[in-house]
DNA sequence: CAAGCAGTTTAGCCTTGGCTAACAATATTG
DNA sequence: CAATATTGTTAGCCAAGGCTAAACTGCTTG
């Protein structure tokens, strides 16, 4: 029904890990990171035009087009995404803005993705592969897993 | 041109990873993770495959299907994909096989995955938590952080 | 103030990765 | 060995996330 042999686990070696989980376990982990897909590029979007607002004071279409190296035309796209959403509200050729929701994804997005990120420094990444690797990361790291990295981080100092 | 203040990094605070990167460095971190997403599936797929011949002497779509949550003809699709690929051989209604190639990546996402799980079982996620997580961040761990983490794992026993 | 350029949007196309429903092949079993 | 259950494939749909090309807006400046 599910699996083929049912009583393979039988022969599986002790160490966790090493064995196939249950069916229903496995099929949760693939679940949870199709979901973080869907959101992802949401996310990331809404964390760089939070990004924008405070570092710059505004978020143009054009600066995201160039950060995210996407066109302006899929950017556009985009924003009328977030739009529809109502994590931004723009207006036609003027700089985007959150909403409350918008901004509370933006704060949460970003401490996370900070804290994926201090915490591969304190581990000995070099800045720019750890950049890189939190951007990718950060939105596969569960609570339990971030708050783990935040503690390890403040005990390993600077 | 590319951005709107060229200026701005000149009022950013000192500690880095606050203010906002570079513009190229900034695009490559997220090119590298739109990167990542074209051959995770396939990764996945591959792996689990592996895996279940690895453990259960033969892979059929039904398996692949349940633990992947994924239906019948997704599976399928997926599955006439990796051929193309040259990835696995397959012959309709026989368990899958694993080409040269594929198994070459099979055992490189093995590895990969292993090391992240655990070395997030090392930093002290707790099993279930970990799995996940692992399963997410596998694509998105460099080398040169996938041997810390190793290393980091060794010198934390087990 | 007209021209031109930078920024934005729209239209229309493509691929990937999902799905359901219908059909086909193989296995099991009474 | 026929009937049924399981397994696999095909057809056809859809949404997301890319792109280029073309049209439109608005800002700057000669």
């Amino acid at each position: 029904m599910t699996d083929s042999n049912p009583n393979a686990s039988l022969t599986a070696p002790s160490i966790p890990g090493d064995a196939l989980p249950p069916v229903e376990q496995h099929a949760q982990q693939y679940a949870m990171v199709r979901n973080a897909h869907e959101t992802e590029l949401i996310e990331d979007y809404v964390e760089l035009i939070g990004d924008l607002l405070a570092h710059r004071g505004e978020a143009r279409a054009a600066d995201i087009a160039n950060r995210m190296a996407d066109s302006q035309a899929t950017v556009s796209k985009m924003i009328r995404r977030l739009n529809e959403l109502e994590l931004v509200t723009s207006k036609p050729y003027r700089s985007l803005f959150l909403t409350e929701a918008g901004q509370k994804m933006a704060e949460t997005s970003r401490a996370r993705h900070d804290i994926v990120l201090h915490f591969l420094r304190a581990l000995g990444v070099n800045d720019a592969t750890a950049r890189i690797d939190a951007e990718g990361m950060e939105h596969h790291v569960s609570d339990e897993t971030l708050a783990i990295m935040q503690r390890f981080t403040e005990q390993h100092q600077q």
